[in-house]
DNA sequence: AATATAAGTAATTACTAAATTACATTCTCG
DNA sequence: CGAGAATGTAATTTAGTAATTACTTATATT
């Protein structure tokens, strides 16, 4: 059995490390030490695999970018209609919190931040990948008629975002990050009432509302 | 001219500073040594009118729900339709996020930690008497027949909480604290539509359909 | 005015954490 | 196989920070 490990693995180890460390504490507070021993190496051997500290988190930040947005564009393209679509997105991201509870932490974590560091750029690059899918569901359900006309998208993003926000920000206050998938279907179900087009016989008397 | 401040002068001078430096940066990263700086005595000094440094950010978190809870409550009782109370707390929470930048840092740095720190604790009373205003709101929409009949007043107080969070994120992103003013009534409008009653003459096809 | 107390200083202590260094071991490939 | 590169260790360096201590000075009170 392998003593030492390639540094592509070793990478992998400690990012993972991190996540899991964030899991359970403030992302400030993971030390180098604490991920060497998760790791089972000694604190020096770190710095054979990550320049310094800054590049584990900025590693981390791009394993994030990949599996998340991996799975919120499958939840995405599994659905034809484009707000089954969101619907979806919105459950996974829920999900992906759920099982990953270091995520909002380290991106918080970065957020805070007021200079523009590597690792703020990463956040930004990830927040605008998600935006870009967002929007684009969001204007296939405004081709399909499916929203009230003149909904404006780029506030409706940001409410999307928030509403997961939102949830997050509860499970961190009460603890119990699965108390959001309780409340994930309500949110959701303001969210689509928001945007959503009234139903067909609604829409004619709204018409001579107006 | 005075040289040396009472201890209450100088706590409210410390509690000043921290938040402005907490505008400025991590509030973990806000040593006692910058708060002695700010404020113009020697780091030691500090500690003849706090305990330790958790003190500081207790007071803090103290003063930030005096503050904006009332600020809250006034834009509330300003108006007599529910509606436009939950606009008007809407604009005032985002009106002081926008002048004290520094606060959604120290909450989320105080949500980061999972354990129940005296801080936390903080935080989650503040959020509690947020919500309890929330609910107070939704309520009186609710008897008014104002809102959606059925409407899940838990989840719309969530998303009302996140929509601003979301706005907040986004100018943390950005960096740009004034944006949120631009973006708010967009992102108020879909809360709106989100949980209003639609128009009485709508209204009546709404009940034929179902 | 004298004095006690509160507020301040300067220097030190105790601690923590990232990064470096010198040396050792394992792995890989010609 | 054997040498060189990669990975690991143990100990040290460097730097920063909260808190304490011994001493000083301003302010308020009688």
């Amino acid at each position: 059995m392998r003593i030492k490990q390639a540094t592509h693995t070793r990478q992998a180890e400690l990012v993972a490390a991190a996540l899991a460390l964030a899991a359970e504490r403030s992302p400030a507070e993971v030390t180098t030490a604490a991920l060497a021993q998760a790791v089972g190496i000694t604190q020096g051997a770190v710095f054979r695999h990550f320049e310094n500290k800054e590049a584990i988190w900025l590693a981390v930040i791009d394993f994030v970018h990949q599996d998340l947005l991996a799975r919120l564009q499958a939840a995405a393209t599994a659905h034809a209609q484009p707000m089954a679509a969101l619907r979806a997105v919105f459950m996974a991201h829920v999900d992906f919190v759920v099982e990953q509870p270091g995520v909002p932490r380290v991106i918080f974590q970065e957020l805070q931040q007021p200079q523009d560091t590597p690792l703020k750029e990463g956040v930004r690059r990830l927040m605008q990948a998600y935006r870009t899918l967002l929007n684009g569901l969001l204007q296939q359900a405004q081709a399909s008629k499916q929203l009230t006309p003149g909904t404006d998208l780029a506030a409706a993003a940001v409410l999307f975002i928030g509403s997961v926000q939102g949830l997050v920000m509860q499970s961190l206050l009460i603890g119990k990050v699965g108390a959001m998938r309780a409340l994930a279907p309500g949110v959701f179900a303001l969210f689509h009432q928001a945007i959503a087009a009234p139903p067909a016989r609604a829409r004619r008397t709204q018409e001579s509302h107006a």
